[in-house]
DNA sequence: AGATTAACGCTATCACTGTTAACACGACGA
DNA sequence: TCGTCGTGTTAACAGTGATAGCGTTAATCT
């Protein structure tokens, strides 16, 4: 099982060599290793697969490196949290000045569900951690990337509520969007979710595009569901009809109301 | 603090005396016992709070025991689940066929809220939990609940949206909003967040009262007839459908307003 | 250059966790 | 009466987070 490492390993630390003149020193390197490592174990196995010691022997070390260069558990965690949040943001365009404000926090929206549903268990450590009061860094780096979006809409003269309730709302809406996906098997995912909340939030938050004349447009589609759904709701008490025909009703039902 | 209750406890164990013709055995007591003593070393010192050897020794027995009347760790955090969400139940008044049933689901939201603020470790437990996948059983118990006011919603007409997808927004939203306020402290919350959000749903979901003013809706709770026929007028309209359905479908709505 | 300080890798250990095996004792049915 | 069964109890196993202390090695200071 342990195979004394207590050898050179000369590929894995040659901090004797080059340390000397090396600003970055190998510290900085083992320290990224380990993160890298803990983030490998957190997506394959889960929170429960972190454990010290079996980051320590993944990343080729021993438990008592972790509390030295993160000082805690939790330290190794957040630093785990900031590496995968960041790598997943650098991939993608951080911010694009499009003409439309709101486009710009759809974009957001997305990639925050996008990354959620890609890295379950780093959200659930950044959203769903079991600490009450207390947010992580990485959490908060979001939040400030949501504000700056919010508070351009608000430059645009759009928003209808102050920015910190509009942020929170959309935080809050989007974390529980994804945590409801992910309490769910994946072929049983509702994929229209996260578009549909965040129609309700950008309704609820900001002006519509054409503001002007009062009210809005207002699908027809969605007058006609009114009717469809409320048919749908009492499908059984339609004893007028069949079996068949309350089946097949119920389908079509289901068609006009989507 | 942690009196030695080794000795007899003799009201709490007569197993032996009565465990023959009661059927009410010795055996639900202790484990009603347990499933309190673990909520309040939960609601007490959160998750962590919650090992089988404190709850043990808090209860008067042992680990073992434990293992006897739940199986596992996750059973007895399960039992903990049920018994906290039923009795936060138990106290409101269930349902309350009021005229608006909107108004129902305002209040079932305010209920649910309330829940989470009350009794965080639980509210983590139920909704933030770590399993990817999986929901328990009383999360599954709290979506019914709401299921059944959403479709009071369809059934009087009012629902914009598919019942499905009204309900995942709803429970989405909701839990989103918990954990937001949970994630920070508490005189840092802001009171308008739940209403604002489900404001923002409402709006989303269901049709105004007014609505009104073309042909559709609405619909006092009993009349299938009002969107039976807000649907055939406006047949021609269902392009979703093809001719030969939409016929089939003018004859059965036909029926239904009969 | 030589001495000192700081960091490192490593082993061993502590208190605690979930979980299970094994034993002791009383009551029940045969 | 014996044997089985459920229960209470102890002890143990494999891991967990975290720390102390060891020898050694690198960087820094005088």
């Amino acid at each position: 099982m342990e195979e004394p490492q207590t050898d050179k390993t000369p590929d894995d630390a040659p901090t004797g060599g080059d340390g000397t003149s090396d600003g970055i020193s190998g510290r900085d390197r083992m320290r990224a290793h380990i993160v890298e490592v803990a983030a490998g174990l957190l997506a394959a196995g889960g929170r429960d697969a972190v454990s010290t010691r079996a980051v320590a022997t993944a990343a080729g070390t021993q438990a008592p490196t972790i509390y030295r260069l993160f000082g805690d558990k939790d330290g190794l965690l957040a630093a785990v949290l900031e590496y995968g949040f960041s790598t997943y943001l650098a991939d993608k365009p951080p911010l694009d000045p499009t003409a439309d404000p709101i486009m710009d926090l759809r974009a957001g929206w997305d990639l925050h569900i996008g990354f959620g549903l890609a890295n379950p268990a780093l959200f659930l450590l950044m959203y769903a951690d079991t600490r009450p009061g207390r947010r992580p860094a990485a959490a908060e780096a979001g939040l400030a990337i949501l504000r700056t979006r919010i508070r351009n809409i608000a430059a645009a003269g759009r928003l209808r509520v102050d920015e910190d309730l509009a942020a929170e709302l959309v935080q809050a809406a989007g974390s529980g969007a994804v945590l409801a996906l992910l309490a769910v098997p994946e072929d049983r995912r509702d994929p229209r979710l996260p578009d549909a909340m965040f129609d309700a939030l950008i309704t609820a938050i900001a002006t519509d595009h054409e503001t002007a004349n009062g009210r809005a447009v207002v699908a027809v589609n969605q007058d006609l569901a009114a009717p469809a759904n409320a048919l749908r709701a009492r499908l059984p008490e339609l004893e007028m009809l069949t079996e068949g025909e309350r089946h097949v009703l119920g389908e079509w039902l289901a068609r006009i109301t989507h």
